[in-house]
DNA sequence: GCAATACTTAGCGTTATGGCTAACAAACTT
DNA sequence: AAGTTTGTTAGCCATAACGCTAAGTATTGC
């Protein structure tokens, strides 16, 4: 099984993925709705969903004939968390780096 | 073109770019240094390297015959703001929902 | 019951991705 | 000058990704 930032970061890497991502921060939506701004057959929508799915950042239910979608925020904190260390390593180099030109600055 | 946040976040979704990635927040590396750690034909690697680069995430000089890579931190930034963005709207949706509970609550 | 609605499944075609090998080019080393 | 090191280019193969259409399955409304 891949690495869980990889279908993350995968997911995220489509721009009617990201919007579907958009849509549903704002709260639930059934899957008509999440296709109606996309000029797109609704089977190829269910394909993005389902990628969504099953990477974990959306969950659905379906009840009657409607399945009504909400996002999980865990792989979203997973990919910032990922993120954020990177931050954090590359600001610390640099920390290290300016130290370093304050210890040079200071032996001269 | 497409969008910065796609071929950022694609470039992103394969372990080995990551693997680099985490690297170069460190500091600096030549090819060969990359390459190193993965059990992986050096031009598959170099082709890593070039999403990496055609996305802006990395930028190399060659000098002699060593390439030398650093990372941008421009890209990582987008890809942060995104997440941040989608963050506050979905904590935003929440401090709503409460909101609206303790509306509901105090009607009671 | 019949028709419309809201997905869902199956299958096709094109393009992109990630791996390889083989062969080439340029720059040090000896 | 010859050989080693460090990339680089070209091309092949297999699989996955993204779009489509057509046809099927439940629900719901009339």
């Amino acid at each position: 099984m891949a690495n869980k930032l990889d279908s993350a970061f995968a997911a995220l890497s489509d721009p009617t993925r990201r919007a579907i991502i958009e849509r549903l921060v704002t709260g639930p939506a059934t899957v008509s709705d999440l296709a109606a701004p996309h000029d797109m057959a609704l089977p190829t929508l269910m394909r993005h969903l389902k990628v969504l799915e099953t990477c974990g950042l959306v969950r659905s239910v379906k009840k009657g004939r409607v399945r009504t979608c909400h996002i999980e925020a865990g792989p979203l904190m997973d990919v910032q968390g990922w993120l954020e260390w990177q931050r954090r390593v590359w600001e610390g180099r640099l920390d290290r780096l300016s130290a370093l030109a304050h210890d040079i600055d200071r032996s001269n």
